[in-house]
This record gives C-alpha cells, structure tokens and sequence, in this order.
DNA sequence: AAATATTTTTAGACTAATCTAAATCTTTTT
DNA sequence: AAAAAGATTTAGATTAGTCTAAAAATATTT
C-alpha cells in the first residue's frame, strides 16, 4: 500500500527533528511539528510501526527505520528539487515557494523527479541553501557555520539559511542579504552581538543576533 | 473551506459527461466515472449542492452552477498546462502525462497556474490536443470532426485524440501518427469502414474504425 | 394502466485521521 | 523512596469518504 500524505509528513518532520545523528524523537515534538495532538501521534506512530517505517516502542521516543529515512530523503528531495523549480523557471521569490513545495513533494513517479532533476541541471543546492539528497539518497555535504560565530575582520560568504519563514526572508531581501553575498564582519557589540557587516564590499549593514544566528556561512 | 481533491475529482468528471451543452449527468453516470457506487455518488452529491456547486434534486441528475463550472474548468487548466510541462520540459511522451497530471491537477496556488502558463508560452492546447482554458476559464474554440467522418480525398490535419489512454497513444506512436501530421484518406471500405491513409504524403496506412473513431481533425 | 425493470436514495456500517478526557508510565523533586 | 509533575498512551467520539443491502422513485414494457 502506498503512504498518505500525512504518513509522508511525519516521516519528513521525525526526519527533521531527529537531526544528523538520528536521534529519538519524541511524541510530544512530533505533537507540535505535526500541529496535533500527542493521542493523535501514538495513532500514527502505530501505523508507520506497523509498515516498518519507524523504530516505536512505547514511550521511548522513535526514530526512522532504513526504510523510513530512505523515504524521508525522498520527499525532501522533491520538496527541494521543486522549490529550486519554482524560483529558478518559474520566477518565484525564495519567501515564496515553501508552502506550494509542501504540496507538491507529495507527488509520487520517480521518474518526475529524476527528469525534473535533470531539467534543472541536478542541482545541488535549493534556494534556502539546503542540500538536495541525490536519487540514491545522497545528501551533499557542507558544513557552515552560523554568522554569530564568525568573529571580526572575517570574510565569509552566505551559503544558507536557518528560519524559512516568509517573513524572515523577507526582512533579508529588503536588506540587500542574498544567497552568495560576501560579507565581512567589521564590529561585533558585546552588549547585545549585533554586528556589523560590509556586505559584497559596498555596503554597511548592521544584523542583530537575531538574525546572524540564522544565517550559514562558509569562511573565505 | 478549501474543496478537497474527491469533490474537485467530482466537479471536473460532472463537467466532461456534461457536455457542451452542460446537459444533467446521472447518479449512476458519476458512478462509473468516479468508480464508486451509486450510494457514495449521492452523498458527494448533497455535500456539492450544499456549497452551491452543483444543482441538485433528488433523482433529477446535475449540473454545475456557475461557480461549480468555474471550478472545474480551473482544474481542467491546471491539468493540461501540467501536461504540457511535462511533455515540453521535462521529455515525457504524450502517452505517460495523464495520470501525473491527475494529481498536479489539485495543487491550489493561481500565482503558481499562471506563472506556470506564461512559462510555457501561454499554450492553448494540450499534448492530446485539448484545448486549454485561459485564466478567467475562456477555452479556445476548435471545431474538429472525426477522422471516421471524412469522405475519400479529404485532406486533413490531425489535431486531437479522443481516447487518452496509454495503450491507444503508444498505438499512434508505433503508426507515425502524431498531432499536426497531414492525412489524406485513399480508400474507405464499406464493410468495416476501415481506411487506406496517407500520412504526411510518405506512407500509407491502413486505420480501422475503432482508431479512426477516436482521431480529431481538421479540414485542410 | 399495471406490472416489471432500472435507477436513485436511505439506512447502517467501516476506515483514516483527528479530537478530548482519563488512565498510566516516566522523570524529577522533595 | 515517596510524592508530584510531566509525558505518553488508552478510551471513546467525530468527520470525510466509502461500502452493502434495502427501500423508494422513475422509466419501460406489456
Ligand atoms: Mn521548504
Ligand atoms: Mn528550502
Ligand atoms: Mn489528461
Ligand atoms: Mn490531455
């Protein structure tokens, strides 16, 4: 039998809050990511137990099953790969694209996926910075560092971002902070870790920590 | 409320056994075409009527209301410029696109249907030769007869197919026929009202009634 | 115009995904 | 190591979409 929608989102959001080492996730967490409540969790929690996808044993959190991080990887492939679409071809604001990529990832056939991959020339990368797992489930590696840990008279470019929030990515276009601008970091303030930044060499720009702290950066 | 994808599934099938003539389409009609019992048919029917899509009374058959057709022609776009995207993009054949397009079809987002639209150079015909509605739901008009309609030295272009399925498109492709390709009907035998056609002035070939029942053309 | 056949609707039930309230298990605090 | 707090699961309902079987309406045939 095929995975409903919901199915394919809790295993994206157990996927997401387990982090890089695959840690248990816990119902409570899964209650808040998914939008519902705990009872309804352990319903669903049974289900993907019951298909193999999970790791469950009664209160002790779960965590995917081979099976289940494979399909995971696969519908944040799609999310991905249609997001770049949407920005790419179709012209769309990287504020713009998450909601309709959270549809569209839904959509079944491999073989959509591997030519829209190839019609976008596989790309690596999505518009937020997040890596695209390859067909085989791949993920690229990068390993950034936040902007509120680079220190001063550092050279850094934007490599990605944290909050994928409309608003928030909203704030960084109205700054002039894109996706592969340079920055140099000139002052950091004690007080609060405000900074501020020359951005690709011609303006000033001061960041709260607020936001340094959700932007990834790769050293120069 | 947001219409889910059974009553847009609903909407679209009322509005192809309608007709042109928006003519009333049955209980059991519905059935088949959504491949559910009669006894299910009625209770979507209810739930449409009660937010003013479809105009219903007991044992009368319906129709779409304005909005319902609205509807359903958004959906009827939605799935042919997916389809379109699909063969013109990303390489699929005419033949693989429908069922993909069944489930891009519900995707919701305009932005996203009309940027997709401009992308594709605004098309006004499908892969199978559908005409596509344009944004406020106006279809182009395309007066095609059938290829079992012409008479002996008629010359014609193919513009559509009536069978969408794979089976009878893969059929076409193995015979050279394609949309916009030149026929000129040589022979037709009265007994099975097969025909000798020429195609695109090369080949000739041999069409049964069965084939040529299903092909949309136009007078040259 | 009856009788018969067909179509459509109603009645009652099932599954998936959700909820609230109550019960139970685990963790933390005293 | 009890008690209290917190997290999780169970119990029992609800809604959307579906089903079968039976009842009611309509259409067709005699
Ligand atoms: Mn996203
Ligand atoms: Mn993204
Ligand atoms: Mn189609
Ligand atoms: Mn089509």
């Amino acid at each position: 039998m095929a995975n409903s929608f919901t199915e394919e989102n809790y295993l994206k959001i157990i996927h997401n809050l387990s982090g890089p080492e695959g840690a248990e996730v816990s119902t409570n967490a899964l209650a808040e990511g998914t939008a519902t409540r705990a009872a309804s969790v352990t319903d669903m929690l049974k289900k993907l137990a019951e298909k193999g996808l999970i790791n469950y044993k009664k209160y002790q959190g779960v965590t995917l099953t081979e099976m289940g991080e494979k399909l995971a990887l696969k519908i944040i492939r799609k999310h991905r790969l249609w997001e770049v679409f949407l920005v790419e071809k179709l012209g769309f604001g990287w504020d713009e694209v998450h909601d309709i990529a959270e549809e569209l990832e839904h959509i079944p056939s491999d073989r959509l996926v591997d030519r829209l991959s190839a019609f976008l020339g596989n790309p690596q990368f999505d518009p937020h910075g997040d890596p695209i797992p390859d067909a085989k489930g791949n993920m690229p590696t990068a390993d950034y560092l936040k902007l509120s840990e680079v220190e001063i008279g550092d050279k850094v470019l934007m490599m990605g971002v944290l909050d994928h929030e409309t608003p928030f990515l909203q704030h960084l276009d109205r700054s002039g902070i894109m996706l592969g601008c340079r920055m140099e970091v000139r002052e950091i303030n004690d007080y609060d870790r405000s900074a501020l930044v020359l951005i690709d060499d011609v303006k000033t720009l001061f960041i709260s920590q607020e936001v340094s702290k959700n932007l990834l950066v790769q050293r120069l």
